[in-house]
DNA sequence: TATGAATGAGGTTTCATTCAT
DNA sequence: AATGAATGAAACCTCATTCAT
């Protein structure tokens, strides 16, 4: 992968979080990128294989990340590691949630094919495993109320760095008693 | 307010809910409302002023159903009543809040102006009042963790209908023996 | 004539001064004149229909101001009240003289039809006849001069009321020695 | 400067002299031209840029012009070669002259940045130095009425093309001795 | 006389994309 | 790999004008 190229990558990323994707022109990107419009197009066919390049980059990364986490099979420790890592994940990859979460309301498709399926659904049963462990009465339902509350954290907090995340991360471990 | 105004109204709701504002233009409005273009700016002046029209109506509705929730003063039928309101208002005004969510991408001042700061605080401090009176150890800590739950309610469901949302409904209910 | 009617004129002979025939608007003018839209199209039945009205006001006015000016037989004081002829009409009727200058780069067909044709040539016999009288050698030459002139005067200063205006016309007539 | 641009100039200067620069839209010049429309904003960025760029232009060829007119020394010389420069000027650059000062009238910010200030300043300096050194009572005035003059010859003659300009001329000339 | 809702053509501008170099 | 001139469709918006009331 050239210099270019990975520039157009990472501009591209920044402008379609922070603006959307329909709302950020190719011209632009191109401007801060530094880079020629046609060279967009050389390297990702059009504005939409641009957007797939971005999320399968940043789908990579997640999904390494996510793995660590499924290995751990005392239930516990593994409702704790998918919360710390939640708040991980929002640091250091803000813009990519932003452009992920804003997908769904503008390129449905996409982000589904990404987002949901893939991701969450491993998450959804490592989750169920590790209340079927811990003997809740209806694990389906708590594993799905645990993977809301992962989900709304990111929704809640992405766009506000107000600190507050951790003390409702504290709570949240308090109720669950992890 | 004429007739055509409405339709312009009502038509641009659904295709901003539905396919997103910036991807939606005014000549598929018009053609959609069965008006000239033109007229659409005679009334909101501006792509945006449509825009902030539709917001204003739907929150001049919103507010009148929250209102009647506010009222309530025994803390366990309150937090209830905010759970079903959730549901009700979610089925009756589907495509506004699915325009409201998407703003928080596309639109944020807008977003913020109304949806945030209005409508939830007033519902938040409801929520904390509650809690209050059902001598939670920390009740703000659970009126942020159940208002986070009444948006993730809309946030997980507003594009599936799959029936699931009462079971979660109830799950919760139950969960705070409701 | 209605009030209305007359407030139409007067806010678009204002508006056509500073800002140009064409890129004034007749809703801007309905807007400023405290007047429907439709009225103006029902009382001059076109934009084209306004400015005529406008421009015949206007003439009759200065034609008036003009034949007190033509009856002078005295060559000296004829040419000296052409030059302070301008000078007034200038200071009174200054919106219109802007008008007029601009429509000939504007709308040349109607500016030609009043501004040069009747008027400027009226006072061009009456400048020759002065010029006659007072024995100059090629007297149709400064006739056509002494009309540049006081043509020039108005381009000059329509715009910048600076006082120059009185010097400028001073150092004519001593030159003249009128 | 490829082709194109150089054509949409042209095309540009001739339609904005003959027509007046809000008359003529994009459209019709990007026609003219053998152009697409989006062209004359890739090059110019706006309408306006196009005008600026078209000013620009012009006002360069004309500087150059006037600066060899600055350099005569002797003021008879200097005056009369203002005047046979106002001609060749007029003659060569008729389209931009049109322009220029149909500007006054629609575009005044523009039209002063350029043709007040600069350019005839530079000229009316130069005229008020050959007053000194002819030794008139009042050179100051004497140069600004010369520059007048020059410009009402502008004016006067930039759309009749009748051939009375050299007579006009000759008989200022004649008129200063020159 | 006066209004104001409504129109449709046309205006400027943006944008994703192509292509010769 | 990279540029940048060029395109054409479509975007938002303005405007003169009509018409029912």
């Amino acid at each position: 992968m050239t210099e270019k190229k990975e520039k157009i990558l990472e501009v591209a990323l920044e402008l379609f979080a922070r603006q959307g994707y329909a709302v950020t022109s190719t011209s632009r990107i191109a401007k801060e990128a530094g880079v020629s419009e046609g060279l967009i197009f050389k390297h990702f066919v059009n504005k939409q294989g641009l957007l797939d390049a971005i999320v399968q980059n940043g789908m990579g990364d997640i999904e390494r990340a996510i793995n660590v986490c499924l290995r751990e099979t005392n239930p516990k420790k593994s409702l704790a590691m998918s919360l710390d890592l939640a708040l991980s994940l929002m640091r250091e990859k803000k813009e990519f949630w932003q452009l992920t979460l804003s997908l769904k309301y503008q390129n449905p498709e996409i982000a589904n094919k990404y987002h949901h399926n893939d991701i969450m659904k491993m998450l959804q049963t490592s989750l169920e495993d590790a209340f079927v462990k811990l003997d809740y009465q209806n694990p389906l339902a708590e594993a799905q109320l645990f993977g809301v509350l992962i989900n709304s954290f990111f929704i809640q907090f992405i766009h506000e760095d107000n600190g507050q995340q951790e003390s409702f991360l504290n709570f949240i471990k308090e109720k669950y008693k992890l």
